[in-house]
RNA sequence: GGAGGCGUCGCAUAGCUCGGUCUAGUGCGCGUCACUGCUAAUGACGUUGGGUGUAAAAGCCCUCGAGGGUUCGAAUCCCUCCGCCUCCGCCA
């Protein structure tokens, strides 16, 4: 949610900025004057208030003879101040309807446009692949292997759903282990933490309202299941005051992931690249405003150190404004080559969600004046399984075996993966 | 799943019986100042968060787990929900 008080004090500062995302001029004006007109009713509920309990005052204080007069008398406050504050909560939640459809204040630098290809090449890592042969993708490798069962995980859960089995467990353990000493030791605190939440957390982080239809829901419980561990890491300072030397927090959330894909049909049928559940290190940083687009290269980085440790081709790109995700005030995306699909794949993403999210969740920090609100950024380390497909598809042989990027030797305690 | 108890301004607590002087008391912690070779001790003042307001302030409103209700008036009475604790049942 976008900051009301500076957009009231200099509306046309937001303006510019969000005509970029596509906000309209006249969303923006219709905001502003829902806002005075509510601020006059509460003003007027508020003044009445303080009458009100004057009053009230004054009939605690009255000898029990005086009192029955001064109560007849007291008579309309209640119903005066309900009908002001009843006509300002439906302007409030007219309010809070138009606040949720403005999505975070863009960062200028973020290329414009809200194609996939309007995004903007801002460096390369590793070497492409090249192949003496055809290279076969995933599915066939996993196939092969003995490490991937896609039909019977049909028969069991339906599509976009997989087994895997033998070596690809062993491959996903030394991936997920490999990420968090990684970044551990770049300051991220490991969490595991819960992946069925409550709605706040959600409406914290802004996938709700807006991604509703992307969420597995529980009705029974009043739960979700998440699609990311943002969410509860997002979630686990809610309505918390930080001090200012608390701050850059820094977690890398170990979780399963669940998401509904409702809407791609046909795309990415084949193999795990889009599933319904995987797993997934994810990191979140609070931190303070000022430090904010220093972290964020920090992840970015980060992200892109993972990946060509482990040997992968690849690039990172600036999202462009019009297909950043609401509470993004920039994202950089690691795509990585994937030689099975002669493309580049989005594997990590990085995200400066400036004060869009914290402000929601109620996250501040101590100042010398008050509390201010903190910046969250959240990236991915390892998706799990996309990073699968890239290692098998990268590191394939004419032989059908799978070489083990070097990195990962000590976790798996193999140097080659071999169909059985 | 069943029975009972509890949730107060950083922490610990008072207040709830019997609604009004609670504008939420006290201790600890923290901050500023005073005293002071230094430290300690002592004293004074301040110390939830949010909103509104303003040049800045003052002022005003909300906030006693959350949301409703009763009432002229709710920390206090009633209802629903959430969380914690104890006991029983079940369980990796």
């Amino acid at each position: 949610m976008i900051d009301l008080k500076a957009l009231r004090a200099d509306p046309d500062a937001f303006r510019g900025p969000l005509a970029r995302r596509g906000v309209a001029s006249a969303t923006i004006d219709e905001l502003l004057g829902i806002d005075e007109q509510r601020r006059g009713l509460m003003t007027q509920a508020q003044d009445l208030r303080a009458e009100q309990k004057q009053f009230g005052r004054r009939i605690g204080q009255a000898s029990p003879e005086e009192r029955p007069a001064l109560i007849a008398e007291s008579g309309t406050f209640s119903a005066r101040i309900e009908a002001l504050e009843t006509e300002e909560s439906v302007l409030e939640a007219r309010q809070t309807e138009i606040l949720l459809t403005i999505p975070n204040v863009p960062h200028p630098s973020a290329p414009d446009g809200s194609a996939d290809s309007d995004a903007v090449e801002v460096e390369q890592f590793g070497t492409k692949p090249t192949f003496d042969f055809d290279p076969l993708d995933h599915v066939a490798l996993g196939e092969a292997l003995g490490i991937l069962d896609i039909e019977r995980a049909v028969k069991v859960s339906g599509s976009r759903f997989a087994f895997l089995l033998g070596d690809a467990v062993f491959l996903e353990f030394a991936l997920v282990r490999y990420a968090m000493d990684t970044i551990a030791a770049a300051g991220h605190t490991p969490v595991i933490p819960p992946v069925l939440t409550r709605d706040e957390a959600l409406f914290g982080t802004a996938f709700l309202p807006g991604s509703a239809d992307q969420i597995y829901k529980l009705p029974e419980d009043d739960l979700y299941l998440v699609g990311t561990a943002e969410v509860p890491l997002a979630g686990m300072h809610i309505d918390e005051i930080f001090e200012a030397d608390q701050l850059p927090l820094r977690y890398g959330g170990f979780s399963t992931c669940f998401r509904r894909e409702a809407g791609t049909y046909g795309k990415d049928t084949s193999g795990i690249f889009r599933v319904h559940q995987f797993d997934k290190v994810e990191m979140f940083s609070w931190v303070r405003p000022e430090d904010s687009w220093d972290e964020h290269v920090r992840l970015k980085d980060l992200e892109r150190d993972i990946l060509s440790g482990l040997g992968l081709h690849g690039r990172v790109v600036d999202i462009a404004v019009g297909d950043l995700g609401d509470s993004a005030a920039r994202k950089y995306d690691t795509e990585v080559w994937l030689p099975g699909q002669q493309q580049y794949r989005e594997l990590t993403s990085a995200s400066n969600c400036t004060d869009y999210q914290a402000r929601r969740l109620k996250a501040r920090y101590r100042t010398s004046d008050g509390t201010e609100t903190v910046h969250t950024l959240n990236g991915t380390a390892c998706a799990v399984g996309r990073t699968i497909i890239a290692v098998l598809e990268t590191h394939q042989q004419a032989d059908g075996s799978v070489l083990v990027p070097e990195v990962l030797q000590p976790y798996m305690g193999k140097e080659r993966m071999v169909p059985a």
